[in-house]
RNA sequence: GCCCUUGUAGUUCAAUGGAUAGAACAGCGGACUUCUAAGCCGUUAAUGUUGGUUCGAUUCCAACCAAGGGCACCA
């Protein structure tokens, strides 16, 4: 439809004489300026020499004779408004024949097959074994997710990647401080949770020392580490590792990410060295004051470290050596995106610059998107210190309050724990996911576990709350039928029919919150819709329609929160 | 000092250069002995400052002010 009056709008401008209008067709956001509007009349005035409001009518009066009659009977409306909008009204045919889309459609509703046959790579959380997996990791998990399901839905395939750093200071560190309680080690019949707890404990200890002694004997543990030359340190290491890896997996199923290739630093910084020593022959990279540089200031960017002068490779030597071997273990990937905290945005500037004149085809191929932090309101979180918050303790955390405002409703043991794991991802999941990617996230504890308005768990409740009117119409013999003579069209229908749109937006601009704030408004119109209608009503003839209706939010609201990473429970 | 990002109701966030700047929370005021009240309805309240471009600017440009991040061997 929007083509169509799209197309009739630039013949309709062609005949008047003006060519290259910028305008657009859209959706108001004011569901009283009809269903379709232009700008057209605005754009085109100046070029035309007359005022808006002609132009508009000389625009209508084409559009009356120009479009063809299966059309013209679906717009029932063209109108003249505000400055000179051209607003069109649809018959409710229109809406009617989407709606009974949604419902055959079902899970694939607002799915597309425009990417079919490409491979896109996504590389998210990224926790460092040895470390917490701490909520800077959870935000990222909860972007890159996703943005991978986003990709998903444009019907490419998507590899979910995490890059981990298994080796290196932090290592060395959290080494130094075992060794100096190797009687606390723990055995692997103590529980995983309190394993992991002791390394956490250990990497706080080691990262706060800073005695001249104790940091040349980090230094000799790096090395080790690294030329795994030393078999105590090898056990304790490899036990370390495990469990971290395995940690993280519990995670991750709680969060509802499978990841496809794990990437370690120490795979990747051999690669890195010999690129980087390969191009510095091309002069792409220089020494200076005995290190690998690249000379980033001809680009307007800075100067970055690759090699440093023990002729150990930096990160940025190793995003390198990542970045050729993603392209290894996935040759027909034709998209490879990064995803990590915006303070590394600086940086990946200077990468993708040298990708560039390195490796072109896969800079051309590479996109980096970087996410604020995750803050609270009150005081900071310090890595060192160890006060850092832990993923875990903050979805445990609301889970308790979920399990607190559940305990009276006589779910079942296991029911139960299912709402709050669901309930407490969506409310964390939703207060990264509803502001634009890139800025910090204020997060207060109190509005995020009150459940209230614009929440995670506000959707699912909609949504659940949906069903089970659908599922109660079913019991007494209503089934969801779209009324094809349906009159008129509540603001709920016209709103619904939008989403393929949204996520069209959402996949394009790489950005997850067009859809939640979609979601929110529209759990908001069904919520009235639900206060205004009786939906369920054996002698009421529209009921079946509105069981339909109903049962067509449900679905768009469901298939509209997997797609960024949100479950919805059964009950709640 | 240089570079990047961000300044919108009391607070946390929206708004592909367009119509009356939209929500939520907090505040104030309501409705309901009906399908899940984690719900619904009403109401108070905002574009950092000064210029510029444009028929039209929260959006683009410049300067200033303020906040956050980055700027050589950490990641």
């Amino acid at each position: 439809m929007k083509k169509i009056i799209q197309e009739h709008i630039e013949k309709a401008l062609t005949k008047l004489g003006a060519t290259d209008v910028s305008f657009v067709v859209e959706h108001p956001a004011d569901l009283a300026h009809g269903d379709f509007a232009t700008n057209v009349a605005l754009s085109a005035a100046k070029k035309l020499g007359k005022k808006p409001r002609e132009v508009a009518d000389l625009i209508v009066a084409e559009l009356t004779v120009s479009l063809p009659v299966g059309v013209s009977e679906k717009v029932i409306a063209i109108e003249i408004a505000g400055p000179g909008f051209i607003n069109f009204r649809c018959s409710v045919s229109v809406f009617v024949t989407d709606l009974t889309r949604i419902i055959s459609e079902n899970k694939m509703y607002g799915s597309v097959v425009e990417r079919k046959g490409q491979k896109v790579m996504v590389e998210f959380t990224d926790p460092n074994p040895f470390k917490i997996f701490h909520i800077g990791h959870l935000m990222s998990n909860t972007i890159g997710e996703a943005i991978a399901r986003i990709m998903e839905s444009s019907g490419a395939e998507v590899v979910r990647a995490c890059y981990q750093g298994d080796v290196g200071l932090h290592v060395a560190r959290t080494m130094w401080g075992i060794l100096q309680n190797k009687d606390k080690f723990p055995k692997e019949s103590v529980s995983l949770v309190d394993r992991i707890k002791f390394l956490g404990d250990m990497y706080v200890i080691g990262a706060n020392i800073e005695t001249p002694e104790a940091l040349a004997e980090i230094a000799v543990l790096n090395k080790k580490i690294f030329e795994k030359s030393d078999s105590e340190i090898n056990e304790y290491y490899t036990k370390g590792r495990t469990w971290s890896l395995e940690y993280f997996e519990t995670i991750y199923k709680k969060l509802g990410t499978k990841f496809v290739h794990y990437f370690f630093e120490s795979e990747v910084a051999d690669e890195g060295v010999r690129i980087v020593r390969e191009f510095l022959k091309k002069d792409i990279f220089e020494e200076s004051d005995g290190a690998i540089v690249f000379k980033g200031e001809e680009f307007g960017l800075h100067t970055r470290v690759f090699i440093n002068s023990q002729g150990l490779p930096t990160y940025e030597a190793k995003e390198i050596g990542l970045n050729k071997r993603k392209f290894e273990v996935e040759p027909t990937l034709t998209e490879s995106i990064i995803i990590t905290a915006n303070e590394q945005s600086d940086y990946f500037k200077v990468l993708l610059k040298v990708f560039s004149l390195v490796y072109p085809e896969i800079a051309a191929k590479t996109k980096h998107f970087s996410h604020g932090m995750l803050r609270f309101a009150s005081g900071k979180m310090s890595s060192r210190k160890g006060n850092i918050i832990a993923a875990e303790t903050l979805i445990t955390d609301v889970e308790n309050l979920v399990l607190e405002k559940i305990k009276d409703r006589g779910f079942d043991a296991e029911v139960t724990q299912q709402i709050a794991y669901d309930v407490a991802a969506a409310a964390i999941k939703y207060s990264i996911l509803r502001q634009s990617v890139g800025g910090d996230i204020i997060y207060d504890v109190a509005t995020s576990v009150s459940f209230e308005g614009d929440s995670g768990p506000y959707l699912q409740y909609s949504c659940v709350r949906a069903r089970s009117v659908v599922g109660k119409a079913q019991e007494i013999g209503i089934k969801p039928v779209i009324d094809l003579q349906v009159r008129e069209v509540s603001p709920l229908e016209k709103m619904m029919v939008r989403y393929p749109e949204i996520l069209e937006r959402a996949r394009t601009e790489y950005a997850p919150h067009y859809i939640v704030t979609y979601l929110t408004e529209l759990a908001s119109a069904f919520n009235a819709y639900y206060a205004e209608n009786k939906i369920i009503d054996a002698t009421d003839t529209t009921s079946a329609h509105k069981v339909a209706v109903t049962q067509a939010f449900a679905q768009i609201m469901e298939n509209g929160l997997l797609v960024i990473g949100i479950r919805v429970p059964a009950k709640m």
